[in-house]
DNA sequence: CGACGCCGTGGAATCGATTACACGGATGAT
DNA sequence: ATCATCCGTGTAATCGATTCCACGGCGTCG
């Protein structure tokens, strides 16, 4: 492959000389700018962007560390954030944890080897050693959707709480009273956030949320089908099941109809995380729609904030419900956002 | 951050003898050997990665460009490919085409430009000049699921004929006559095969394909549904529908329900590309699965070969059919694979 | 006892870019 | 006319690793 040197000899200049054309700095006489040009497209050069990273101490790239890339939301989030760094500049690394701690702190050690200029995390756990030094060690670091308490980075997320409220409502409005949660990770923030803002919701409408109404799941399907199962095997079953994420949904879904039985008949289901496939589900599901996109461009932006020297600013937007026909009554609010 | 320089005073020996403990070679005593290992450890010394790179000339990085990541067989497929690379020694760097010949050659130059060692394409066209020029200058290169024909390198994929034969078949024996299909983009090759395949089968049992009965899409869900809504104004609407992918799928099923149909009582609906939502949809799709981690592994392993100079291997191997409601009858063989 | 070879080590070249610095020539101001 | 300035260009240092080659010391063999 062609270097800088064979493009200097083809067109008579000097390296500095192609460089300065490559980099267009303003110091190069027409003539000589042409010849390059011209060498450039002879040769079919393309600069050496690990020669130049290695020069300039930058990258150009961001690394993305997501929970599970088989999970909607996060491939979502995934495409977005790509989309705008593109946008700013930079190329995206992806690493998938699988929800597994150890596969991320792979994911993050090879991401600090390549010298990415900035990391995008959204923790599968509380958070590593490995981690804390990364963020401390003074690499851009910037979390998405979920962050680790006591790690002073900027955190864009969404709030759920407005959301998980107006939920525990509908279900009220509709009847149900004997309300189940099933639970992320408790070393997750979103794990715990969402059972707090559902049993707060729950206390403001005067209902208590028994402990065998807390399933704990993993954010994976099989944990959703796990909890589900149990909640249904109890004396006084649940009326409604609310899953943290859209693949705790599925596996509840799977579990109830291993049962025999039928959704919103014979129980309800709601999810957090919406994903297009709640649309067409049997039946379609109620769920509390994040805003991606804004949530993918917010990341990028903080973080190029942050490798660029501006002030970065952590950011928290709303959620909101998607009433659909899985808890029952008439889904008055039919939007499919796709 | 440290570099070897620093270990190498940290440890009062030359930069050679420290790189010679980092590649484990032999020619160090065990005390300079120990001297190097407790100097690391002390500096939280980690390699750099561009430098190693650029002196190597190799990046033990694989790319992988895909078609569309917000379709969960491309994920499912991306997911496996960096698991057997990992398993390999490799990582692996994600450039989502979005079905957009463009974004393709933009990623596809930005892998180059960053020297990847290997190339692995499921090609969004029919091949721009740049991927041309990508395989004929030398880049390891291996087409997994879709491929060019013309270029000559390795190709990994699923062969439908059958199970679509198996389809076609359970489909006429459901009593189905007026069979409709969307197809891909023409210039992807499974956008014909998968029709070509389904065609044959018909004319196996003595059936037409009308043109009208031939949807033309783009693997997006938005093109399912302006197909089926054709297909459905049609004066004679087909009494199936079988989309060459599962989001196409998903837009015929938006399509037939806002026509106030029923699936399968309406119009039946099945879909190449098995997805865990299909269990869950209403109905549940008949679908043809392809054995997404198997070519996976032997996509990364022909790259491999490649790369390290061995001889790769073209590998082909057959999808199956997965019977569940939305063709109607009984579903017999209702496996979920998950 | 001398020569040869091997082992552990360090010096220095190298990969392909960027960029500080130097230099010659032209231009403009006084 | 003289000097400062500026412009275009080239030389060379540099980034952080790997690796070839040379060298000194030591063991072995003839």
């Amino acid at each position: 492959m062609a270097s800088i040197k064979d493009v200097a000899a083809e067109a008579r200049v000097s390296v500095a000389t192609v460089s300065r054309v490559l980099n267009s700095h303003p110091s190069v006489s027409e003539e000589a700018r042409t010849r390059v040009l011209a060498a450039v497209e002879a040769l079919g050069y393309r600069p050496n962007a690990v020669a130049r990273s290695l020069r300039t101490a930058q990258t150009r790239t961001l690394g993305l560390v997501i929970s599970d890339v088989l999970n909607p939301y996060f491939t979502e989030l995934a495409r977005f954030v790509e989309e705008e760094a593109r946008a700013l500049g930079y190329s995206v690394i992806i690493g998938n944890a699988d929800e597994r701690p150890e596969l991320q702190d792979h994911h993050i050690r090879t991401l600090i080897d390549r010298r990415i200029d900035g990391l995008l995390v959204s923790p599968a756990d509380g958070g590593s050693p490995l981690m804390r030094d990364v963020a401390l060690g003074g690499t851009p670091m910037v979390f998405v959707d979920r962050w680790i308490p006591g790690i002073d980075v900027p955190v864009v997320r969404a709030d759920g709480t407005g959301a998980v409220k107006d939920l525990v409502a509908h279900l009220h409005g509709l009847g149900h009273r004997r309300l189940a949660i099933i639970a992320g990770p408790a070393a997750t923030t979103t794990g715990n956030e969402r059972v707090e803002a559902f049993r707060e919701a729950m206390r403001g409408l005067g209902l208590a949320l028994p402990d065998a109404y807390i399933g704990q799941g993993d954010f994976q399907a099989a944990s959703g089908r796990r909890a589900t199962e149990r909640f249904l095997a109890l004396a006084e079953p649940p009326e409604v099941v609310f899953a943290a994420d859209n693949l705790m949904a599925l596996g509840a879904l799977d579990a109830i109809r291993a049962r025999g039985l039928r959704v919103p008949d014979d129980i309800a289901l709601a999810a957090f995380d919406d994903i297009p496939w709640f649309v067409h589900t049997d039946p379609p599901v109620t769920a509390i729609a994040q805003p991606t996109a804004d949530l993918a461009r917010a990341a990028v932006r903080a973080l190029a904030d942050l490798i660029e020297g501006r002030t970065p600013q952590s950011v928290t937007l709303p959620a909101r419900l998607v009433v659909r026909r899985s808890c029952g009554g008439a889904a008055t609010n039919q939007r499919s956002d796709r």
